[in-house]
RNA sequence: GGCCCCGUGGUGUAGUCGGUUAACACACCCGCCUGUCACGUGGGAGAUCGCGGGUUCGAGUCCCGUCGGGGCCGCCA
């Protein structure tokens, strides 16, 4: 006889129905002569009943814990005091006639039942090393497999939304050419061709591109893609993008497509219904108002601009900023915060590249603390300041002072308990094409080499490349970066000229990317995509603490499995083969 | 490459100013218990305090080093 429910399933309707269940000992309640055990599978608990009379009891009795089991017996209802309001089965019980033990279980390392009652999960607070290492184990704990479960359910709801809208999935290869652009490259020996690598793909950018000049117009991929560089809460070596591309399109045509597939995705795997269209916001303001690409718009506590209070002040530090072409943004912070946490702001506005965090406090009769001395009240009164803040500044290059004052922004937030809730979503457009490397001495791409630029900046490119807008951006939710992407090059003549700006010799173009160059000879048209980092956005959907929560068998921070141990040693032979040689 | 935090029974923690046998909860094992559902109850086992060195009469505790884990900066087109 097979199954016949799942645990989870059973209810008063099935009362007096005979069942089969499989599944595993969540818990054992022996009381001497009657033997409670809650069975679980994925769908949840139920509870059978062992009566000291029941053919099932030898069995019962020597069960523990995670032991695998089938039960066949009868569902009856609980007696009315006896109702168990916490479990969705907890109106009935299976009394057991026989049970068998498929397998027993060693005590698990750490606990694995209480989600499933709808607790308190201890084991949230367990060393993640060991959740990793036994990763089997924690993937039966309920927050976990919800978490599979989500997955599932947007990549579903992609495939059926892109599939509706004529997209074709394709998948592209991971053995491929090293390309040392970007990120580092995971690289992997040839057996065949000794001395020569296959890198693995960082993203599958230039063959989705190849797909539009094949004429497919519409395609889409779950890719996994690949970067050699360290690790962090919302990073790994292997992670999970939504790639996808389109033909003849504008700017516009892939955000309306975007957004109206995550208003799908959360409609159908959260019940959340969006409001389309998302915001669209340049880079400029989002770095003037938020002091950050990746704005949290969740709430306000915008940055202003306050060079003219410094302009003629005797604050040299600042003036002399602005004097060598700097600025100097504000931020209002709606209290009268201590010198701790003042301290705290300007050791995140340092990390961030300011050379310090200057601040004020407004009193009702005037300026206090800080570079009160420096400032007039009635002047910054007019700038917008009000009694009972406190005014931070920060004084530095165009971007560092922005960028430093947008982290003191956020850190802020958490000292206030700023409240951040909800799903905000909007578009950063227009990203600069390029931006100085002032280690290198040249201009470098911000997005990737094949991005194409604004057709208006065109003439910009050789006279002021950094004012070059490019047709770049990314999707933003709630202050993470969840996707990027552009409009491409497609005309070869502006390809190798966006390769003479970024100062890469033909010669070594062509040694890249000459197979791709190449291409865009045959009649490429019109295209461009984006790519969605898909376990951000699942980290966000539920919301987890890092996106290690949302991949079945993720890596630690140092890249390490400890699961599998990976990476291992190979034996002699295997480097052999592949003609290599560990240098000690 | 850099900064910060954390390593004590299976798990999570306590351990004060360096001082006797390293404490508590949960889990585990055994006994008792027929309506529990975080069952109850009685008993038991289980840690050389990540590792190495130093200071000291004496180190879980102080110092140095090292290994491991986490967060961040750099890096990540």
């Amino acid at each position: 006889m097979k199954r016949t429910h799942y645990c989870g399933e059973l209810n008063e309707r099935h009362e007096g129905e005979r069942v089969l269940l499989q599944g595993w000992v969540n818990r054992r309640r022996d009381l001497g002569g009657l033997v409670f055990l809650d069975l679980r599978d994925r769908t949840g608990l139920v509870q059978v009943v062992v009566d000291p009379e029941s053919p099932a009891f030898a069995a019962a009795d020597r069960v523990r814990g995670e032991y695998v089991l089938v039960v066949e017996g009868a569902v009856r209802a609980r007696p009315a005091d006896q109702v168990n309001p916490e479990l969705a089965t907890g109106r009935v019980e299976v009394a057991a006639e026989r049970i068998e033990v498929l397998n027993e279980a060693e005590t698990p390392p750490f606990p694995v039942d209480a989600s499933w009652r709808g607790e308190d999960d201890p084991a949230e607070r367990v060393n993640e090393d060991l959740r990793l290492k036994y990763r089997y184990l924690d993937l039966r704990r309920k927050p976990m497999l919800d978490r599979l479960r989500l997955r599932h359910a947007v990549i579903k709801a992609i495939w059926d939304f892109l599939s509706d809208e004529g997209f074709v999935q394709v998948e592209t290869p991971f053995l491929t050419r090293s390309t040392p652009e970007g990120a580092r490259d995971f690289l992997v020996p040839s057996r065949l061709e000794p001395g020569k690598f296959y890198a693995l793909p960082q993203s599958p950018q230039l063959f989705k591109q190849m797909l539009m000049i094949a004429g497919v117009d519409r395609y889409f991929q779950i890719a996994r893609c690949f970067r050699d560089e360290d690790l962090r809460a919302d990073r790994q070596p292997d992670f999970t993008q939504l790639d996808l591309e389109m033909s003849f399109v504008a700017q516009e045509d892939i955000w309306e497509v975007n957004e109206r597939l995550v208003a799908h995705v959360f409609r159908e795997a959260l019940g959340v219904e969006l409001p389309l269209p998302f915001p669209r916001m340049p880079y400029r303001e989002a770095l003037e108002r938020y002091g950050s690409d990746k704005p949290d718009t969740r709430f306000g506590l915008e940055l202003e601009p306050a060079d003219a209070l410094f302009a003629e002040s005797d604050f040299n530090a600042f003036r002399g900023v602005l004097e060598d072409g700097g600025v100097v943004r504000g931020l209002r912070a709606p209290a009268e915060l201590s010198r701790k946490q003042i301290a705290g702001l300007e050791e995140v506005a340092r990390r961030y590249g300011a050379k310090g965090l200057a601040w004020v406090k407004v009193g009702g009769e005037g300026l206090t603390g800080g570079i009160a001395k420096f400032l007039d009240a009635g002047a910054l009164r007019a700038w917008g300041a009000r009694p009972g803040e406190t005014v931070l500044f920060v004084a530095d290059r165009w971007n560092t002072a922005l960028e430093a004052l947008g982290q003191v922004r956020l850190a802020l937030a958490d000292i206030l308990g700023v409240e951040r809730s909800g799903w905000n979503f909007l578009w950063v457009v227009d990203f600069p094409l390029l931006e100085w490397d002032s280690d290198l001495e040249l201009w470098t791409y911000m997005h990737h080499p094949f991005t194409s630029p604004h057709p208006e900046d065109l003439p910009l490119l050789e006279t002021d490349p950094g004012r070059v807008r490019a047709q770049a951006y990314d999707l933003v939710l709630n202050g993470t970066e969840v996707g990027g992407g552009s409009i491409r090059i497609h005309r070869r003549e502006l390809q190798q000229k966006m390769f003479d700006v970024l100062g890469i010799p033909h010669k070594e173009a062509e040694e890249k990317f000459g197979f791709f160059l190449e291409a865009l000879r045959y009649g490429a048209p019109p295209h461009g995509g984006i790519a969605w980092g898909l376990d951000r956005f699942l980290a966000l959907m539920s919301g987890a603490a890092s996106i290690r929560e949302v991949i079945p068998f993720p890596k630690n921070q140092s890249g390490r499995d400890p699961l599998t141990g990976a990476p291992a040693p190979v034996s002699p032979e295997q480097l052999a083969e592949l003609h290599l040689k560990i240098e000690e």
